[in-house]
DNA sequence: GTTTCAGGTTAGCCGTCATTAACCGAAGTG
DNA sequence: CACTTCGGTTAATGACGGCTAACCTGAAAC
């Protein structure tokens, strides 16, 4: 029983990699489904028997990425009670986040268009609610501020430090942070 | 003579701003050449009497941007003596242009791996000339920092002010750049 | 005022995928 | 040891969409 299921468990993990990959490099209407299971060892139509359809590889993709980060900022949220020293580790966990998951960062920014209803809704309200926990840190650090203006500089930050898997260039994790902290303080 | 002329000029440009507002839309792959002559009151094939083919539009858009870009900021350049001036007029440039050109700078960073080589390989020559010129500026006012750290906080914040395009948000231009210019000082 | 020809139109042609069908072997089950 | 079920495989099938063909009309040219 334990060998069946662990080889599937591997295999789904693989796709879910290979596909995330080729997705950032290429676009989701460029990878075929045979790109997808040839990176992971299978071929083709295979995938479904892992995956629903090219698009149910897409959700699982990105709704992973959107519970992840939504679960890290609101454990900062709740750990650190003083709004200056949450955003410091808001911008540290976020940075963290894209530098190492930098191919699942680029396809939520490029593909999520890609997904259907059921699922793109789903993790559009995830990304709100990650956004809000940003929007609420500003906030307090500037009260009285739009919260509408807090909005726009909250997704100004997350277009700065999502900057890298866009560029393939390697900032380093220090001088995105720097950078961010300033433009989210000025 | 001119009426014909007239004509045709018009609808190339009633063409290229309906790709690009499509392509913005939906992305380049999941936009057809029916959608394209449509949106300009034209269908289908009648493209083909304005363009090579459905990449030949991406081309134009894209070569126009980046070689608008480019000109803008050499204009700066050539301008500003001082090194902290320029930086502030490159940001006023370039936030200026991309929230009047919101839909083209989505193509820009979403679409531009959809080109092929020929046109691919200008519009990149082209960009990396404009980063360039802010990575001089860069070079002025921190002499002696690494070439590619100052590269890297050129392209982080192109993100931030790019971001607006994104989110669709619409951050004001004196939001975007007083941001951009405290990440680029900091 | 005829002749060209640019700019449209509609009807294919063709390739490229996502998805389904039909089969198979081997691992799990009893 | 049967027998089921899973995870694969390789052949269809069916849309869809870029591009080409064939044809038409009216402005420009002479």
């Amino acid at each position: 029983m334990t060998t069946r299921a662990l080889a599937k468990a591997e295999r789904r993990a693989a796709l879910l990699d290979a596909a995330a990959r080729l997705f950032a490099e290429r676009g989701f209407e460029r990878v075929t489904l045979e790109d997808i299971g040839g990176a992971a060892g299978i071929s083709g139509p295979a995938v479904y028997r892992h995956f629903p359809g090219k698009q149910a590889v897409l959700a699982a993709i990105l709704l992973d990425a959107s519970e992840g980060l939504l679960a890290g900022g609101q454990a900062v949220i709740e750990r650190d009670r003083d709004a200056a020293v949450a955003l410091d580790d808001l911008v540290a966990f976020h940075v963290r986040f894209a530098v190492s998951n930098a191919a699942v960062i680029r396809v939520q920014d490029r593909d999520l268009d890609s997904l259907a209803d059921p699922d793109s809704r789903t993790v559009r309200a995830l990304q709100r609610t990650y956004v809000e926990l940003w929007v609420a840190v500003l906030a307090r650090l500037d009260p009285g501020a739009d919260p509408s203006a807090l909005r726009a500089r909250a997704h100004a930050g997350f277009g700065l430090m999502n900057s890298t898997p866009r560029t393939g260039r390697a900032a380093t994790p220090e001088i995105l942070a720097r950078m961010a902290l300033a433009a989210l303080r000025a």
